[in-house]
DNA sequence: CTGAAAGCGCTTACAG
DNA sequence: CTGAAAGCGCTTACAG
């Protein structure tokens, strides 16, 4: 089967009897063509079935009218972080809002450090980038606009994230004050591909903060790595249940992972909060409907992404002139207190 | 400020004392050169910090290693799908895998019908269009290699969905065996910007047959809009609750939903399944983990969504020559009996 | 093994 | 208001 042959322009101009300049301007100038020729021009692009073709008109004009969004990992994260599909809504409803189009960059611990460069977006939106990640020198690098998103601070890019130590703390201090002295932390464990992420990093160093200032000793706190998944929350209360000394708390880096252990441990007839109290972190909406409610760390998600996005489409359309690569926007956190501890 | 000029391959052919043709080989064709002109120009390149230009590369080659995904509302829905999250994981995965990248394509109501034109991509993988959805027509038009999943299969295209006429069937017929004589049903509602998702039509269908085929009365089944939302669970509960006859069961259109009526009907003490059996319908993780576990229909998205990208990345790479615009894949479901009803 | 040339399909000063 | 021309930065027959 030959293939059929696209129709270009230069084909709408020749059946219009007019330049291709002529054709151009009917869509991109129209005020630039007296309204008789432009009418003309668009009924034989209507006949002829014309469409501009988008990959030419971006080497023309340099714009494609995309992001990039850079996660830290292969997209199959996205099977296992609900944390994620929040933020990747929060993104597509603000670029939609702005008509700006969505690729995603997956970035796994063995990316190219030029992977980036092989991207058509008008800049990057980097999402949980640590500084030891093969693209971390790139995002500081590339010549086109980046921000960033739960980054590492140490990272020369405008950065929007949430105060992880603080909410940390106030989470582990608010156990110690029950009185709790046996502390699990659950936490995931290091990645196959090496990838970290910076924010779950901060979390650890708040709880961390928080016992030292309390005078308790370190090992107050016992580290269990856990999947950030509900269906394995049986299995990581088994975890958590079986150390010794036996905990009579959980922190948890994220509500996923508390969600599943309030399961797991339900499973188990384990009372939550009498014989195991549960926090979590992030604030999921799922977070006030679990049995018991949870008690978290919550933050603005959406206003994050917002602020961030409006930063990276100023620098996109020139009405911000340099991106301030020192910028730190730290969004507030605040500790919900429910039942589950 | 001057904006620094790109450096292009032109630029590296100077350098290096050889012809663009010999710095594209370099990269493209590299048994084509001797090794040491290869070495030298990309010694070169490196040195001047040559990157190709992928638009620039996707005009000449008419290759975009991209596909675009479609969604038949805004990318806020992300928001408030909890499956559509899954659907894209696993798309993640299978393009990481085959090296594609995925841009997302929002397509509210009220889109342009033109709008696939636009989008830079070798082929669509489309999700859950209605075939009076503006972008019907254009799906089956494109020149672009396209396959659908849970779409309508009444549209020219080659299609992977599940039996959900044949799973809402086996759902209302297990709920008329256990007894129930009066069946609430919650669905989405009609959509602001009218999109209609077809496999929710089908799911109705499905109920309506089991009723019928029981020589049941139509009045069995009363319909309820609810968001398919678990924060909003407890209001979805009382429009249930507050139905006259009152319910004695309840099918749901998806998990979500389900799950979260499940939650209002524990806020208010309503036994689940005795004061009111509850059916989900997809068989999310969360299902098996939900108190009580939910009966559900299950099947299988992983397959259904690798089968779909399997036959699109044949179609883009020539290996499959035509498509079959009338394929069509059924994934078989399995009724999953647990607690709740 | 290497190069000159045409082409991918647009846009946009520039000139009239 | 309209057109001829150069340019965006690559790739790829074709010729040698």
């Amino acid at each position: 089967m030959a293939k059929k042959k696209r129709i270009t322009l230069r084909d709408v101009a020749r059946h219009a009897g007019v330049s291709p300049t002529a054709v151009s301007f009917a869509y991109n100038a129209p005020h630039q063509l007296s309204q008789i020729t432009r009418e003309r021009i668009l009924e034989t692009a209507a006949e002829l079935g014309y469409q501009p073709h988008p990959v030419a008109r971006t080497l023309a004009t340099g714009r494609t009218h995309t992001i990039g969004l850079v996660v830290p990992t292969g997209l199959n994260w996205l099977l296992h972080d609900p944390f994620f599909s929040i933020v990747l809504g929060e993104v597509g409803a603000v670029c939609d809002e702005f008509k700006m189009r969505i690729t995603l960059v997956p970035a796994p611990g063995e990316v190219s450090p030029t992977a980036l460069a092989t991207i058509a977006a008008d800049g990057f939106l980097v999402f949980a980038l640590h500084r030891d990640h093969p693209l971390g020198a790139a995002v500081e690098r590339t010549s086109r606009p980046v921000v960033m998103i739960n980054g590492d601070e140490k990272l020369a890019v405008p950065m929007f994230n949430l105060d992880d130590i603080g909410g940390a703390y106030r989470a582990a201090k608010y156990l110690i004050h029950k009185g709790h002295r046996h502390i699990a932390v659950a936490t995931l464990g290091p990645r196959a591909d090496g990838v970290v992420i910076p924010s779950m990093e901060r979390r650890l160093e708040g709880y961390r903060q928080a016992v030292a200032d309390a005078g308790l000793p370190p090992e107050t706190l016992q580290i269990v790595y856990t999947p950030g998944l509900l269906s394995t929350g049986h299995e990581s209360f088994q975890k958590i249940w079986s150390l010794r000394p036996r905990p009579t708390a959980v922190l948890c880096v994220s509500d996923v992972r508390a969600l599943g252990i309030l399961g797991g441990a339900r499973k188990e007839h384990i009372h939550v909060p009498d014989d195991l109290a549960v926090v979590g972190f992030d604030g999921l909406p799922e977070a006030a409907v679990s049995i018991p409610p949870l008690t978290t760390v919550q933050h603005d998600v959406a206003s994050r992404v917002q602020r961030a996005l409006s930063m990276l489409f100023g620098l996109i359309n020139d009405q911000i002139g340099e991106a301030d690569l020192t910028y730190r926007h730290i969004t507030p956190v605040e500790m919900v207190v429910r039942e589950s501890a």
